[in-house]
DNA sequence: CGCAGGCCCTGGTAGC
DNA sequence: TGCTACCAGGGCCTGC
């Protein structure tokens, strides 16, 4: 699944392999990747043909990349969308969404989304931050992520925990993964109330967040499922490095503690029930 | 407004 | 073997 990491390598892919291309056709292979463009599949082909690719941004699971028209192209990847650069003359693969050629002739730019979470758009404006991404907040490997603003936030928030971590309007780029392993790394659990919240844990728990992900980036993200894999369909090797995410029955790697899935919303929470105690008011 | 829960979607797998 | 149920989960939407 595509969290911060993953979508970090995967805009560096293409910034070495798209930045500076001039987009030649465009082709919609299914109407789910396009829906968040309203004005339609023919307006999104012409705001992209003809224009060249002027970078390739992040914030949070979002990209965008800036176009010589002053446009933006937006994507989010979801649970299984792909980049992948590829020959023109390669065949299609099951799950192609979209294709993008190039006036260069050289490979093409396909988006490959099993399950259609993921999507395209295209948005005015492109130099700063589009105007559909602003409610995101920053990320914490971000240099203008603010540490006491997260944390005044965060205070103020009546939730648990783990909800507060994925909210990306508090502090993007953490998903289902990173937070579980986050919140082990720092020995919290999912249900401590954000109201209640020591500095020294918030504190504690920010560091968590930035090893993990940093780690994370450096292995070039987590390919649980295989359904990530970056821009040349290379696998991450973070998997084999994750604490407790997907590792029940097995013991914690700190205290011997077999550790545990529980669900909630309507996913797993892995975590060390020793090093993570359930606290006294939990908040869900 | 803050917060919680449902829904979207597909392929793999467990269980009968 | 073939069917059903469940699981993975990010973000948008709705309702309280």
């Amino acid at each position: 699944v595509p969290e911060l990491p993953e979508v970090e390598t995967v805009r560096r892919g293409l910034e070495r392999s798209v930045v500076g291309r001039t987009v030649a056709a465009v082709e919609v292979r299914h109407p789910r990747a396009t829906r968040r463009h309203v004005a339609g599949d023919a307006d999104f082909a012409a705001r992209l043909r003809g224009r060249r690719i002027e970078a390739a941004r992040r914030r949070g699971k979002y990209l965008w990349f800036p176009l010589d028209s002053g446009d933006a192209l937006i994507a989010h990847l979801g649970m299984s969308g792909q980049f992948r650069l590829v020959e023109r003359d390669a065949p299609d693969e099951p799950h192609l969404r979209v294709r993008l050629g190039f006036a260069d002739g050289g490979p093409q730019l396909r988006f490959i989304d099993q399950r259609t979470f993921g999507g395209l758009s295209v948005v005015d404006g492109g130099a700063g931050v589009p105007g559909m991404l602003r409610h995101l907040a920053a990320d914490p490997l971000d240099g203008e992520f603010d540490d006491d603003a997260f944390i005044a936030s965060l205070r103020r928030r009546r939730t648990g925990l783990k909800r507060a971590l994925l909210d990306q309007s508090l502090i993007s780029g953490i998903g289902n993964i990173y937070a579980d392993e986050s919140l082990w790394r720092a020995r919290l659990h999912y249900a401590r109330a954000t109201d209640a919240l020591r500095r020294s844990d918030a504190l504690r728990l920010l560091a968590a967040v930035r090893a993990v992900l940093g780690a994370a980036l450096s292995d070039g993200g987590t390919t649980f499922d295989g359904l990530y894999v970056d821009v040349n369909g290379a696998s991450g090797w973070f998997s084999t490095r994750l604490a407790v995410y997907g590792r029940a029955g097995q013991p914690c790697l700190r205290c011997g503690s077999l550790v545990r899935r529980e669900t909630f919303m309507n996913r797993s929470s892995y975590l060390c029930p020793r090093c993570q105690p359930r606290p006294r008011r939990p908040r869900w």
